[in-house]
RNA sequence: GCCCGGGUGGUGAAAUCGGUAGACACAAGGGACUUAAAAUCCCUCGCCUUCGGGCAUGCGGGUUCGAGUCCCGCCCCGGGCACCA
């Protein structure tokens, strides 16, 4: 065995051994106990970064921890391979999409390998081959039939110069990003997937997602947004017509003092052909931004309709206004204003000098004024004719009974999901496959899988499927549909497809209800809301279909944290910042070692602190994990990752921290080195002979137990704390002694499988060598001996009035009042009670005393 | 504004049911080995101290024999949502 550590030599040494095992492969077996791990897949971009690290890290310590328990797991790879990112270098460097993101998965498969995660390679799949999104486009034939998936127009943003519909995010100060012009907004044909059929029970079923994060939970509650309310027509003076409207304050009814429709509403559209001013108004909030930060800064302003409502109860009228405020795509594009009790309504009428009607008082007589703001709060009725003295929740089913006896209303359960657009005028996607027959008629393409051309030139202007008649133009005269897919439709079945991937005559077969849910999915929280929705919709659109048969995908979540360093700059002329990488800076420090600034090594000047953020491009603070693996090795790399925080939170990166992990991994192979001969030859036993030997194999097991504890519950930094503590402890043994080399034996036993999961390949090589067997895999996990915790006595904290005066040993079979005795003899413990009355003495057993004196 | 997290040494963090606050590391300081450096090993390491002890888990109260942990009120930081009627 070498005395000096190599990972290089060691990590080369233990995957091959994998690989020619075969050991991730994953096959079912009914028998035993299956455990599906996934990490998220990742989008080839080009190479890892250290956010994908620690991910797989995370995945992959699990997936091992759970084969080492026993059970049959399931860890796939893939990537997520359709995305915008592969248009943008195609026009850089004009070079294909599909070339450069192949070469990038070969770039990434290269470091995942490196780094030593136990995938089944034979399950690797990529979105962008057509033997993958053929199932999708498949489903959304099916979709199509069950009138699950449907065509309408929908407003979205749109470059004028690229031809394309952008992302709200993509829009930059009303700009497109990549062509500048002025984005319009504009009605186009898409296709969208009816989320909302499922919204009820996506929402119901995210109280049976007992093993996600609440904060998840919590979000896609939000999202999804169910209300309870009422809807209700408003007459419209000189009209037979009504104008419907949805408020979930039915019982402040009776202060409606007037009615707001959004821009957008038909109604406004036909007052404005006659009203020049309307349609300036009109025209006004549709060119106003989508985006959140553009309607924070949005003035509430409204314009008359010159229409009046008629209330559906008093039959008093009020005037209608169209107001930017009032969405067209929520509820009914409509609201009725009431300004007592709606601090947006009463802002509103304070600007347009409307009246406000109180018709809610505090039912315990407290303050509910409302000269200075609205009344918000719920109470009781008042000035509301029949329905005075009833409190807002009676009221509620009361005015929604009155409303539905005279069919002018009914109660109602709106959300705020909004079905899914699914249509992208891109080109680096899934061809979604539907036709447009010469005649008209918009069906479903039967000639599956429609092929992406994958061999063309991407200029930015437009996707160029239009302009390949190859591809759009059909024989018979038809056209194809030349939008592609939103990639989230990729990402929201992938897990499934691992479990048949090597299936080509049906989407998924009987191995995916084996596999399925998935026992353990890791990934950013930043999908907490679309991907992991969409995710979950999709899954029940394929139990729907007969392919799976459980309910929800993911069984257990867990969301790790950002990876963050230190950021450091200097101020430009312009006031701009020039960022400079951490490791191209000489940090400067007290003599505590607090931080007080830094230098650039290449010139000596100094430059200013940013705080720790985030690793990006743009902050310049990132770390290639290559260059870190080249120069420590990949257990190091994992090691550091896992110790430094647990998986939730943020990770702050520090090149000293992973100088501490690969310290750590050195003394673990000197020990194992310098004793090989002993472990090798030592017998278990006989530890009770030797106070050392006993007090080690006690420290050891109380490490275990702490260790298997932190695994349950994934906490891993204090897993591979409790592993440092171990080594801490064997180090100390003399292996000549035969008692001490069997615990020596016994706790390397422990440690090396404890530390498998985190560090494979040094623990597979030192496993190997010491003599353990053959594969530590499959050694089984190891277990807490509770007689090695039983010690002859146990030391008590003696408090007296909770302040910690003595530590007194004490046999371990002592009684209560033995343990009272002793803490009071002690003789720090008397000049805290001399003179004075004891009251109470505590005993907690095995643990302290707490004497409490006057 | 609303909803979640979080605030503990110079730093990352730990503390399972309310029971010794700071495990395990990093940094720093001191020492050994070395021609020297690296590596390695040993010691010190919350603050104050008259060396008895006192004070310390964002701030102020409360419950308790005992509070980082539970309750009430506040401050700060991070994340999410937000004209949703």
């Amino acid at each position: 065995m070498h005395t000096e550590y190599d990972p290089g030599a060691v990590e080369a040494a233990a995957q091959q051994y994998w690989n020619a095992n075969g050991s991730f492969r994953a096959v079912e077996d009914p028998s035993g106990e299956k455990f599906y791990c996934l990490s998220m897949f990742p989008y080839p971009s080009g190479r890892l970064h250290m956010g994908h690290v620690r991910n797989y890290t995370i995945g992959d310590v699990i997936a091992r921890y759970q084969r080492m328990l026993g059970k049959n797991v399931l860890q796939p790879i893939g990537w997520d391979a359709f995305g915008l990112p592969a248009e943008n270098a195609a026009i850089k460097h004009g070079i294909p999409p599909s070339q450069w993101t192949r070469s990038n998965i070969e770039t990434m498969k290269g470091q995942l390998k490196r780094l030593g995660f136990g995938y089944d390679w034979s399950r690797e799949l990529a979105t962008c081959d057509p033997d993958y999104y053929r199932w999708e486009q498949w489903l959304f034939t099916r979709l199509m039939q069950k009138g699950l998936a449907y065509r309408a127009k929908a407003t979205v943003n749109w470059d004028p110069v690229d031809q394309t519909v952008l992302a709200n995010e993509q829009v930059i100060d009303g700009r497109g990003w990549r062509s500048g012009a002025l984005v319009e907004k504009r009605d186009i044909e898409q296709w969208s997937v009816r989320i909302t059929d499922y919204a009820q029970e996506l929402l119901d079923a995210i109280d049976t997602l007992h093993g996600w994060p609440e904060q998840v939970r919590t979000m896609q509650r939000n999202w999804i947004g169910r209300s309870e309310g009422v809807y209700m027509e408003f007459g419209i003076a000189g009209s037979d017509q009504a104008l419907g409207i949805y408020t979930t304050r039915p019982d402040t009814v009776m202060g409606v003092t007037y009615v707001a429709v959004a821009a957008e509403h038909p109604l406004a559209s036909a007052r404005a052909e006659q009203d020049a001013d309307l349609a300036a108004f009109v025209e006004e909030c549709r060119q106003g931004g989508t985006t959140e930060a553009e309607l924070e800064t949005m003035e509430k302003k409204g314009h008359r309709l010159g229409l009046d409502a008629i209330h559906p109860i008093t039959g008093e009228s009020v005037p209608i206004f169209v107001a930017n405020f009032v969405l067209m795509g929520y509820g009914t594009g409509a609201v009725m204003a009431v300004p007592a009790h709606d601090q947006r309504d009463w802002e509103f009428a304070e600007r347009y000098g409307i009246p406000r009607k109180q018709v809610i008082v505090s039912a315990d007589g407290s303050d509910c004024g409302i000269a200075d703001c609205a009344y918000v709060e719920r109470g009781m009725l008042t000035d509301s004719g029949p329905f005075d003295g009833l409190t807002s929740e009676q009221a509620f089913d009361a005015i929604a009974d009155w409303l539905a006896e005279r069919g002018k209303g009914e109660k109602r359960v709106n959300f705020r999901l909004r079905d899914w657009g699914v249509s992208r005028q891109r080109y680096w996607g899934c061809p979604i496959p539907v036709v447009h027959g010469a005649d008209g008629e918009v069906r479903p393409a039967t000639d599956l899988p429609v092929r992406l051309p994958e061999d063309v030139v991407v200029d930015g202007s437009g996707s160029p499927l239009k302009k390949m008649p190859a591809f759009s133009e059909l024989p018979d005269g038809g056209q194809r549909e030349t939008d592609t897919f939103d990639t989230f439709f990729e990402s929201s079945w992938y897990y499934a497809r691992y479990c048949s991937a090597d299936c080509d005559g049906v989407m998924l077969d009987e191995r995916a209800d084996y596999w399925l849910p998935v026992d353990q999915y890791v990934g950013g929280v930043e999908h907490a809301v679309l991907h992991l929705l969409y995710a979950r919709f999709f899954h029940k659109l394929m139990r729907d279909e007969g392919l799976v048969d459980c309910d929800e995908p993911f069984a257990n979540l867990l969301t790790q944290g950002m990876v963050i360093a230190e950021t450091w700059y200097r101020e430009n002329a312009d006031g701009s910042r020039t960022w400079y990488n951490p490791a191209d800076v000489e940090v400067n420090r007290d003599d505590k070692g607090k931080l007080l600034g830094g230098v650039l090594r290449a010139d000596g000047e100094p430059v200013s602190f940013g705080g720790v953020e985030k690793m990006s491009k743009s902050k310049n603070n990132g770390v290639d994990p290559e260059a870190l693996i080249e120069r420590y090795g990949a257990d190091t790399v994992r090691l550091y990752t896992m110790f430094t925080a647990p998986p939730e939170q943020s990770l702050e990166w520090s090149d000293d921290g992973v100088e501490g992990a690969a310290r750590f991994l050195r003394r673990l192979w000197s020990l194992a080195a310098g004793n090989a001969e002993a472990v090798q030859a030592a017998e278990a036993g006989g530890a009770d002979t030797d106070e050392r030997a006993k007090d080690a194999r006690r420290e050891v097991h109380a490490a275990l137990k702490k260790a298997l504890f932190d695994f349950d519950r994934q906490q891993f930094n204090t897993v591979v704390s409790a592993c440092m503590t171990m080594v801490n402890t064997l180090q100390k043994l003399d292996a000549t002694k035969p008692a001490q080399a069997g615990v020596l034996r016994e706790g390397l036993g422990i440690l090396l499988r404890l530390l498998a999961p985190i560090a494979p390949h040094v623990t597979h090589l030192l496993w190997r060598e010491l003599g353990f067997g053959d594969d530590i895999l499959d050694a089984g996990w190891p277990e807490v001996d509770d007689g090695a915790l039983v010690q002859d006595s146990v030391q008590y904290v003696v408090q007296v009035n909770g302040k910690v005066r003595a530590k007194v040993s004490v046999s371990t079979d002592a009684d209560k009042s033995a343990i009272e005795a002793a803490a009071l003899a002690d003789e720090n413990v008397r000049r805290f009670i001399d003179g004075v009355e004891v009251r109470k003495v505590i005993v907690v057993p095995g643990k302290l005393v707490n004497v409490v004196a006057k």
